[in-house]
DNA sequence: TAGATTGTTAATCGATTAACAATC
DNA sequence: TAGATTGTTAATCGATTAACAATC
């Protein structure tokens, strides 16, 4: 059946983004249908978690056949949020933060970037793509007039908190961290971290003690 | 006390990468000891769940006082191999894979970035840094003379298996994975995936469904 | 029909938290 | 000493996997 109403753990959340990515592929090859199954095997995981994953979005596979591709594609895009535009900051215009600013993947996938900043004025007015390097001066008011949701935090360690208190002040929804950092925010404001410096050390922690 | 030996669950590891980054911000602040509950409250967790991480580690902190800052750094430093240098390459030559190559927090850390690669022959020979990229068949040998142990995979999601599979080929000990694809590999070769659009999909759900 | 695949319940497994004796 | 904090055991909680009746 499927059901919905109820929060979706984020362990799930994150399979979801990859049965998206996956249903995509497939509906780019002109697949009509997957198994819990195939998924599972392209994937990585067991068809039972394939299947109790996908009991928490509302739609149904069918006996026999699985999960209609276009259907499947069309819930996970609701409950992932990528039919809506979402308005997003780059705060830290060092290689990290312009490469962001930059990354087609973004505005491909509905994340509309509205500005980048820097608190170093050497780097204020340098161009990242169509965009120009505004100071943390103007960050409040850019977000806003222009209804920002997301900031992206790609600063220094030290600077990262300040960061986030900052664009929690002017009225961000959601803060993507990027520093090693741990951001404090109050329940209202969702933060999720991707830190690839930390994920290079697990992994010269797992080269170093494979067996 | 404190064990060695066997093998540090992935859920542990990742928190010990925070309780280095911790650490080494409280040495660098002169600060010589740590309590379990100091660390917990500084990165959102339960004292419980710091002292049952540090007992995965070769080090005992003291009753009353906590941890020493010095001795807990080296044991971390140790167990997620900071203290060795990890040569590297990145694949891929698009924005993403130039700001890797050129963060200063990987050299930092002992990732010594030893190429950058691209398939795409209008790529091959512009400057990244002090490095200029190369075409895609100079990467076996590149990982073989100059004992490369890590790849960097920042290629698009179709192409990033293939690229995976060429730096197994020529010997890599270990990939990460930016792409949103999934990587098969064998046993011996370790995959720690960073997806940061995959991130953002889960913030954009998390903002989306949040009450 | 026969049988492959779903949705869901129950069992297992692993991770987190609580509790507390040991101890500095 | 008194009491704060560790290391560890036991309890709880949550996530994954197995199993299977329902069904197309």
């Amino acid at each position: 059946m499927a059901n919905s109403g109820k929060a979706i753990p984020t362990s799930v959340v994150k399979r979801l983004t990859r049965y998206l990515t996956e249903v995509q592929a497939l509906r780019e090859a002109e697949v009509e249908w997957v198994s819990s199954q195939e998924l599972a095997e392209t994937l990585g995981l067991t068809s039972s978690t394939v299947r109790q994953d996908l009991s928490h979005v509302d739609f149904s596979g069918i006996s026999r056949r699985g999960y209609r591709i276009d259907g499947l594609e069309r819930v996970l895009v609701d409950v992932l949020g990528v039919d809506t535009t979402w308005n997003t900051v780059v705060v830290g215009a060092g290689n990290l933060g312009r490469a962001l600013a930059l990354h087609h993947e973004f505005s491909h996938r509905g994340f509309n970037i509205c500005g980048i900043f820097d608190s170093d004025p050497k780097k204020v007015g340098v161009k990242v793509g169509r965009l120009a390097v505004k100071g943390m001066r103007e960050l409040p008011t850019v977000v806003g007039e222009q209804n920002v949701q997301i900031g992206i935090i790609a600063v220094p360690d030290d600077a990262a908190q300040s960061v986030g208190d900052l664009l929690i002040a002017s009225g961000i929804h959601g803060l993507l961290n990027l520093s090693l950092a741990h951001i404090v925010a109050p329940a209202g404001v969702a933060v999720t971290d991707s830190r690839v410096v930390a994920s290079l050390l697990e992994l010269a922690h797992a080269i170093k003690y494979r067996r």
